[in-house]
RNA sequence: GGAAGCAUAGCUCAGCUGGUUCAGAGCAUCUGCCUUACAAGCAGAGGGUCCGCGGUUCGAACCCGUGUGCUUCCA
């Protein structure tokens, strides 16, 4: 391997520009070798990340791209702190998705789930997991990310199972665990109950039909109702007005006939219907709406399910058994348009509820299910938010966390699929229920219960039902360290609790809130320290990224072109903490340039390397090397504080800004050596230093060319390498330093800045003179100005000299003198006298402000002696402009 | 209908406890340069009523009230 290396970075053979491609599969293949993924308890701290298991259908998109590039570079940079990081990897077996992808291969083979047996459909469903599932695995090595992939976890793994059948069972046992009929939102495609939190409400514009029903009287006479939902008529068993609504108080006690099928049913009261709404006057269908429901057990109201599982109206419906709810819908508006019924119709914007997994019109069914307790659970993992032993980031998802948990509702754990962990309880003939791990405890319990029964019936029958998905996810941080094996093993009690979760804010109640619970409650602990909600991908537009909408770039596509750092420099750079990410393709070319331009750096600090000589003398750029190393210092610093607050975005800005300005603009130029010349070996040896502590910084963002660069630089040792190597101790910065270096840029820019507005071409020679207080700095810098600027004669003087370009900087003034151009003084002249008005306006500001003595009463002392400060600066500068303008 | 958040340069965003020459950065734009690593580059410049209105304060992008607009979550 490292024959291949060397030869690629054989400096004579760099290539032009940084071939991503190599160097990715290289250096991940490297590390993977190495074992830099891996972990195992030691006398180290750890710092544990358990990734969010992406659907084993899933394939990498915008928003894994983001998660895991975020957790990658917490990963990174905590080990280069010194922690012992594990990442743990995995994937979600995903019940409805996976399930709804094993239909749909085997109806492409012919074959119908319907006339197969639940073995046999299982045994499909692991073939289809065995050979296309988990493609996203691969797909996040592609990224770059430093998963331990040893402790790949899969949430129907049989340990896995286990401990989900172990949950419910306690659960149960502790009485959390029940069964019984509600209203359910049903997913008619998947065929299953979904969780209130598997709902998504879109906004649709819909029709409000105005229907007639005929009252029972001798007079023909008729109370009108409005719906947005003809079809679920049939299933009508009441009317309901507010008892206080004068226009049907004459209708108390009376009946009315549901058209079509001319079911007589009661006018009820309620004050639940809102009078403003239609005609105050509401059809009352409790199979079929939550509302009509809790109506409909007030009123015991009779329940007629009129719509099958798979959305067809049922026997119920009469003559439209079979036909879909929607077709139904219009075909019923015409039946009865053509019966006289319908008065009016009106368009109408409601909220529809889609399934959150197939995208389908949610069906309200009342229906026998599972369903957990919440309350006690949520009671802990409400305290542990609310006093920061979990810690949010942003904080504003904390009051939204609070608000749902406070009001939290029964969870509906039964998904009527086959694809899951199956329900662990038995029926005997008399429907009583056991609920046991194995069916031999199930066994075990009903003949100690029902010994006569079970002599002349031995047989259970196991529920069909599986659990929902989430209600093995909820347990991912403990039983990826094989909580159900032994929940106080080592690797458990040292990993767990995890520190950062980094995950969606979408997820908050499906997840995140249910693994604090499940924390808690199974393990007697907080499962993450700290929770990291990234944003939503969205589009330029602002347009959330999704499949449908086709607005989600092909990312895998994206790494091939640009390679796997440009990508997460992409995607990273437009990540504002907090915020939603706007991704812009843009950034893609901002971080090719990037790359360009660091692995630019490389080949010119790398040419040196054969012009070193042992004996120049240095301090000529001494200045530069201090300089550079200051501001390494002090981003160092401000890198480390922004990644505290999870100001990755920010973070990145900031190293990307260090290497490009500070080193390749200033550093670099100020330390190169003139073409040919030869440079001292000290310079040579500092500038690699420098580079490395550079390229260490940005690591944990762009692993790869960061890892290529760091050993084309210097020749390594086995074991060399990166993405380990240690960042160093904070150091403060020397402040003087700083200050000299920002202020020989500015003298620097001022000139240029002169030579631009006169036209002087870069080509054209200046002299400067130069009138300051502090030639001991000129003299330190001479040599870096004299280049920077293009000068050959720098001397110090205390006069303007005529036709000359004088400008001020700080309080220094500087004469540029073009032997061979000639230039506009007046002009320039001009540019001085509009800075001197706008610093007369300022100083008369402090003035005014010093004079006020409300404010030398009540503001600080140093902000006081500040404005004082900045007054004297001021004056200063008055004054040599006002010299330089003789 | 209930709740939360946001509004700063053309775009995306920083701006801490009200006071630093505080109005900033990146991208985009404009001008000049093929200058000995990089034109995927270099040097420089121009862009803003900090959403409107009112208040608190010696002092407001920042605090309070209000209006407007946008976004998200819940029902």
């Amino acid at each position: 391997m490292f024959g291949t290396l060397y030869l690629r970075y054989n400096v004579m053979e760099l290539s032009k520009n940084f071939q991503h491609k190599e160097a990715e599969q290289q250096w991940y293949a490297h590390w993977e070798k190495k074992g830099y993924f891996k972990s195992t308890p030691d006398d180290r701290e750890p710092y544990t990340i358990v990734m969010p298991p992406p659907n084993v259908t899933g394939i990498l998109h915008m928003g894994h791209a983001l998660n895991n590039s975020v957790q990658d570079i917490l990963i990174r940079r905590a080990k280069m702190m010194g922690y012992n990081t594990c990442w743990v990897p995995g994937t979600d077996h995903a019940s409805i998705a996976t399930e709804a992808k094993v239909v749909g291969m085997l109806r492409d083979r012919g074959i119908d789930k319907k006339n197969l047996s639940r073995e046999e459909f299982l045994k499909y469903a692991w073939e289809w997991k065995e050979e296309y599932g988990g493609i996203i695995l691969s797909q996040l090595r592609k990224l770059g990310c430093a998963l331990d992939w040893d402790r790949t976890t899969f949430t129907l793994d049989d340990d896995y199972y286990a401990s989900v059948i172990r949950v419910f069972v306690d659960l149960y046992n502790k009485g959390n665990i029940f069964r019984g009929v509600k209203m359910i939102n049903w997913d008619p495609k998947a065929k299953t109950a979904l969780s209130d939190e598997e709902v998504n409400h879109k906004q649709m514009n819909s029709k409000l039909t105005y229907v007639k029903y005929r009252i029972d009287s001798e007079k023909e006479e008729y109370i009108t109702i409005a719906t947005v939902r003809p079809e679920t008529i049939l299933g009508d068993t009441a009317v309901c007005v507010h008892p206080e609504d004068e226009r049907y108080a004459h209708l108390k006690g009376m009946y009315c006939f549901v058209p079509i099928i001319n079911r007589r049913v009661p006018i009820i009261f309620d004050e639940y219907i809102d009078k403003e709404f239609g005609t105050g006057a509401l059809k009352v269908t409790p199979a079929h709406d939550i509302n009509d429901y809790n109506l409909g057990q007030k009123h015991n109201l009779q329940v007629i399910d009129t719509i099958n599982e798979d959305g067809t109206m049922s026997s119920d419906a009469g003559k439209y058994e079979g036909l879909d709810r929607f077709v139904v819908r219009k075909k019923i508006v015409e039946d009865l348009k053509e019966l006289g019924l319908v008065v009016k119709e009106e368009d109408y914007v409601n909220q529809v509820g889609f399934s959150e997994r197939t995208d389908v019109v949610i069906e309200p069914r009342l229906s026998m299910q599972w369903w957990c307790k919440m309350g006690e659970l949520a009671k802990p993992a409400i305290d542990a938010v609310a006093d920061n032993d979990i810690d949010f980031h942003p904080g504003k998802f904390k009051n939204l966390y609070r608000h749902w948990m406070e009001n939290i509702k029964d969870w509906c754990v039964s998904r009527q699929l086959w694809w899951g962990q199956r329900i662990p309880a038995w029926y005997d003939t008399e429907g009583t229920i056991y609920v046991a791990e194995t069916a031999a405890q199930a066994h075990a319990q009903y003949q100690s219960k029902k010994p006569a029964l079970a002599a002349q019936h031995a047989e259970l029958r196991q529920e069909e039902d599986v659990l929902d998905t989430w209600f093995s996810s909820w347990l991912w941080p403990m039983e990826v360290f094989g909580w159900n094996k032994n929940p106080e093993n080592a690797e458990l009690n040292y990993y767990y609790p995890t520190n950062t979760l980094v995950t969606a804010p979408e997820i908050i109640f499906f997840w995140v809130a249910r693994m604090i619970m499940a924390g808690y409650e199974f393990k007697g602990g907080l499962p993450f320290k700290e929770v990291y909600f990234t944003g939503i991908v969205r589009d330029k537009q602002g347009r959330k990224m999704s499949k449908s909408l086709g607005n989600s770039p092909d990312l895998l596509k994206m790494i091939d072109d640009f390679g796997a750092d440009v990508v997460r420099f992409s995607v990273m750079i437009c990540s504002p903490a907090g915020n939603d990410v706007l991704f812009d393709e843009a950034g893609l070319e901002q971080g090719r340039n990037f790359c360009n331009k660091m692995w630019n750096a490389m080949k010119l600090v790398k040419g040196w390397e054969t012009r070193c000589e042992d004996d120049l003398d240095d301090t000529q750029v001494r200045f530069a090397m201090d300089w550079m190393d200051a501001r390494l210092a002090q981003v160092s610093g401000e890198v480390a504080e922004l990644m505290k607050d999870f100001k990755l975005s920010e973070g990145l800005k900031t190293v990307y800004s260090l290497i490009w300005n500070d080193f390749c603009s200033w550093y670099l130029e100020w330390v190169k050596p003139a073409q040919d010349q030869p440079i001292a070996t000290s310079i040579y040896e500092r500038t690699i230093n420098i580079f490395e502590q550079l390229i260490q910084l940005l690591h944990p963002f762009m692993p790869f060319v960061t890892e290529d660069i760091y050993h084309i630089l210097r020749e390594r040792a086995d074991g060399d390498d990166l993405i380990q190597k240690q960042l160093p101790a904070y150091q403060a910065p020397d402040a003087e330093m700083l200050k000299a270096g920002s202020m020989l840029q500015e003298v620097i820019s001022a000139v240029r800045d002169t030579r631009n507005k006169n036209q002087l071409k870069p080509k054209e020679v200046i002299n400067l003179g130069i009138d300051t207080q502090d030639k001991a700095f000129y003299e330190r810098t001479m040599d870096i100005l004299r280049k920077q600027v293009n000068a050959t004669d720098i001397t110090f003087t205390n006069e303007a000299k005529a036709g000359t370009l004088s400008i001020v900087v700080q309080t220094d003034k500087i004469y540029i003198d073009a032997p061979n151009a000639t230039v506009d003084t007046v002009a320039q002249k001009a540019d001085m006298e509009k800075d001197l008005i706008y610093l007369k306006g300022f100083v008369a500001s402090v003035e005014k402000k010093l004079l006020n003595e409300k404010f030398v009463q009540n503001a600080k002392p140093e902000v006081i002696e500040n404005e004082r400060k900045k007054h004297a600066d001021a004056m200063d500068k008055i004054k040599a402009i006002e010299e330089s303008l003789k």
